[in-house]
DNA sequence: TCGATTTTGTTCCGTCGTTCACAAGCTCGT
DNA sequence: ACGAGCTTGTGAACGACGGAACAAAATCGA
């Protein structure tokens, strides 16, 4: 799937410097999750953390803490543990926090405006910079602080805030054409929750996100449960 | 985690029968997937497709999409596919979508909302029986087409529906709280959109779905080609 | 200065998921 | 009635992930 490279075992480079590279998906997942509970350690007013400690508070297994860190480079100390606000740093650095990333919503539905107004993206360095949508009843409405605007403006939302990453929160007999234009505008990645496979050109990273199929899932589990027999 | 058995490669059961047992987490993640590119099928007033249609629609591997239906029992046909009418209704059964599930909504913001709104839960045995919000000033309006009622009324909503499953969408102060109210009300499963981890006994199952770690994990991919160097 | 203690970073191994490749089996035309 | 041509279902190889165990290294006290 995605390109990877084997861990550097080689010379263990200077540190610092831009030792980002190849943080397998898994651990991807979990690093915002770390960053959030080293926030509270440090709201505590922890200076340092040991694995553990961060294992515990993250629902997760302190080796694979570690070996996920591990991945971003060796910021710990041994026998002592790691700096919170060091780390918190270089986790961000890691996601590619160190700058503010522009998005543009797509659908200001109930979705779409949810997502508008969700509080948890400006502090992990997301900033909704448009809302648009296609029907007129809905254009020129707020959500949040910001004002909906019609699909036609795109292109020049995604080029005056350098856009790569949209959303898409549109009915799914709309979400292809949606993709489309996205792409159309330049746009290289896309986070769709609409119930719909969009077909991109591979240059363009789609990720999914299906309210229904997680409750279907904890359903399934619930009948194995019921089942028994 | 969960309790695994073998691919029980012993006597061929009697096919039909109570086949359903032991789907991976994986499989089960795609096979609201496969029902949604089956309805589309049979909307086209096809009777039968093979996997590679299947897998084309589906965006996934041929192989994987056969692996994945044979979890279920074998109801395809060789040299000829899988009955369209007759997979659907196998994989819903699979599911769990027989029955319909009651689920209740714990917090009316946006997000609670947007979900108690979401029309894709109904055609998939899921039903909103209640939203609930703490809140006075939500408590008493509608969304959708059911009321908003307090929190208090949660043990009655789950004995009364028989409810097993809950969201959770409330902000990561309040989640804690919320689901030991949910599990004491006798709730098995829960979907959590809180940015929080949630301490629950090891007989009720967490699911998480965090929002802005999906734009994150873009966020680093757009990161990693725009270093390339 | 040196050893004891603590905690990281890493290696090793088992398990799970994905993919390939092929045998089993059904349909259709002759 | 029978062989040709598909398509499914599955065994096996491969790669990624998770967890345990261990070695490396830093601090602290004597």
């Amino acid at each position: 799937m995605t390109l990877l490279r084997e861990t550097p075992t080689g010379t263990p480079d200077p540190a610092a410097a831009s030792a980002t590279r190849d943080v397998p998906d898994a651990t991807l997942a979990r690093l915002p999750l770390y960053l959030r509970v080293l926030q509270t350690f440090a709201d505590a007013g922890a200076a340092t953390c040991s694995s553990v400690e961060l294992a515990e508070a993250a629902g997760v297994n302190p080796a694979k803490v570690r070996k996920d860190l591990s991945h971003l480079g060796s910021y710990g100390t041994r026998g002592v543990g790691y700096d919170v606000e060091y780390l918190q740093y270089q986790i961000a650095r890691g996601l590619g926090q160190t700058q503010t990333w522009d998005v543009v919503i797509v659908g200001a539905g109930n979705l779409g405006s949810a997502l508008s107004t969700y509080g948890g993206f400006a502090p992990r360095g997301i900033r909704v910079a448009a809302v648009l949508d296609t029907d007129p009843s809905r254009v020129g409405s707020t959500v949040g602080d910001v004002e909906v605007r019609p699909l036609d403006v795109l292109d020049a939302v995604v080029a005056e805030h350098a856009i790569a990453i949209a959303v898409v929160a549109v009915p799914g007999e709309a979400a292809q054409e949606v993709a489309d234009r996205l792409v159309a505008a330049g746009v290289t990645s896309i986070l769709n929750f609409a119930p719909a496979v969009l077909q991109v050109p591979p240059h363009v990273q789609v990720r999914k996100v299906d309210l229904s199929v997680e409750l279907q899932i904890l359903a399934y589990h619930e009948q194995r449960k019921a089942e028994t027999a």
